[in-house]
DNA sequence: AATGAATGAGCGTTCATTCAT
DNA sequence: GATGAATGAACGCTCATTCAT
């Protein structure tokens, strides 16, 4: 899928990039703080440091707001996840090196990773679409590690469901925090998911006997 | 957490109990389409069959009807939750009957479950921990059951993050439909899921060597 | 002009009438307390002790409670301000008797005055008519017993002045009452008002002279 | 007391101050007609010459809007009653020159003092009392005046009530206008208010003894 | 005669968006 | 390119009034 675009009336590109990047920065901490529906234009305009009018010179609708936002999110998660991806050394430790600095990754971004998760909906439905292939663009990635790091046996779709769960987990790190925090802190709470990604709960039963 | 009341000014309680129900069918489907904020007080009243003076008969505010259909989805869920609970068959069988019953459930009941899930930040922050909670107490459910189906060599913890996985796992399946039932049948899912449970992924390795 | 009539479709007068009393009783609180607009016939129904449906068994609209209300006030003082009329002793000194009564009436129902004054211009036209009717012959009573207290050669309109004078005055009491009684007790703005009443301001320079 | 603010959240003043005159005038013409609480906010925002969401521009809620047209009645009031008020002429003639012109302000402006006194009620608190002051402060002026110009045996107490009935007998010409400009002219109703202030009603009998 | 559930016109207010300057 | 005053559709909510029971 191409990039989607936000259309803008101003045509100094730089210009336009400094400008969204402020609007990005503010608007995204108006959203953490009060969602994005109850979040109004003038807050967005008065955050990001110019007037509404200029607001509208570089976006059409407030949903381009939400866009450049969940973009911006998924751009910086994405950025960081390629750095996690250790081609050189496919070993299972390999792996749980990955876990650990993608689980950290979304401690980092517990915010910005809930307000997308709860805003997602509000866009319209080509970004909805957009948005949900980086997505998957994402957990690909997390497949690849594993394919790379585990014995060939797996299946495709093994592989897809082990992404798809520690995506999920790290995920549930910051949107279940009121849940999962009081019990875990973040080391504890990668060490045992890893353990029971590795071993499973059958385990202890059969070493037992 | 005492239940949390939202007052009528109608007398009847059984015609109360009549109306809300009219009500929350409505606004969970509308819900479902648009979501809560797109969702105008008038489009529920239609929706429930009533008009908008009736409709306020029954309700103080707009987030009276969004709590309202948050806690009929929980009770739904929680009552179909306790069914699945076999406290005479502590086995490991039990515990996987257990959970092909609750992805049961999740897949039936997508839709709901996506809508709290997208809309719970919008409800006044009392309701939210009322909420909280109540998912609090079905994660406890799911802990009770794991604590009688495997040895007794299991810390606090663990039990309380496997729980956390499955509860999460189950409803990944309804808010990541558009990923995961792309690859994945129900049955397979469970499959998948269980066996990944029992077994881990270094089983293969370690029966390799 | 005749007495306006409030239909009801109760045939049994004593009832009505039973009825309008307590509508009366309860709503001048409610009046005096928040005003006619802010007023529901909710709250007035219930005030009155009966429901909302019996409510419009006595009257038509809200504003004839409005009319019931200002009525009854209208009566009250009527009747007492009929009772400080003494014929037999047409001297100044039954007149100051007069006005202190007077007085003393309008600080004992400060409230009701007030409440006529701040909502007479809700009533219906023809409502208003009748209420300014009403208090035509008050003045009127008060002009006969300036009149026969007073030496004859008074103009008609100087006693008409005299006697709206006294009535405002009166009337002032109460709903200047936040500037008057912090500087005056009923009694000391009594004495005050009818030592100007009698002598004018002139007085003293003439003493003097 | 500071004046009271009504926030605007537009940046011109002076605009503020154009537009808040232009709402005024249409304001008090409909509150003049059909009091506050029948008037709409956009029937007002109609009579100003613009939309509803500008009226709302330059206040926050409707009772602004009474505050404002409250404020402006006693400003113009004030206004005209500080060059009635003539210090080097501490007479007897003075103070009836003085009641003179505040007598005709009141011909003058009959329409908006009616308005003040059936409207205050509904503002918030804190403008009720920033209005009472108001009052107060031109009460004290009379005050002035009638210290100045009548001897020095005056009590306190016997000059502010002189200045309340004064102040009261300006407003009932325009407030009882029914009743009294039946009888009188603004220029009898002077007349003889001012000959009754100075002369008292025993003077004649004392004059005919 | 008494009830109270139902109605819907109408209110005050908000806010995304536009456009003249 | 930047501004912010202006707009009005649309919202959540109220409440006087009706009428079946």
């Amino acid at each position: 899928m191409a990039k989607k675009q936000v259309p803008s009336s101003i045509k100094d590109e730089t210009l336009v990039l400094k400008r969204r990047n402020q609007m990005i920065k503010g608007a995204v901490t108006l959203f953490i703080e009060k969602g994005f529906h109850k979040t109004t234009t003038r807050e967005i305009a008065k955050a990001s440091g110019f007037s509404i009018g200029t607001l509208y010179e570089y976006i059409r609708t407030k949903e381009d707001v939400l866009f450049l936002v969940c973009d911006s999110i998924y751009q910086r998660v994405k950025a960081r996840m390629e750095t996690l991806i250790d081609p050189h050394e496919p070993t299972v430790e390999s792996l749980v090196r990955a876990i650990r600095s993608y689980f950290q990754l979304m401690d980092d971004m517990q915010d910005e990773v809930l307000v997308m998760y709860q805003e997602v909906k509000s866009l319209p439905r080509d970004a909805q679409d957009y948005v949900l292939q980086k997505e998957r663009d994402m957990v690909a990635m997390l497949e690849e590690v594993i394919k790379n790091s585990l014995p060939e046996n797996r299946s495709q779709d093994e592989i897809r469901l082990i992404a798809n769960n520690i995506f999920v987990q790290g995920q549930m790190w910051g949107f279940r925090r009121w849940i999962l925090q009081r019990s875990f802190t973040l080391e504890t709470y990668t060490d045992l998911q890893v353990k029971l990604l590795l071993e499973g709960v059958h385990q202890f039963e059969k070493e037992k006997s």
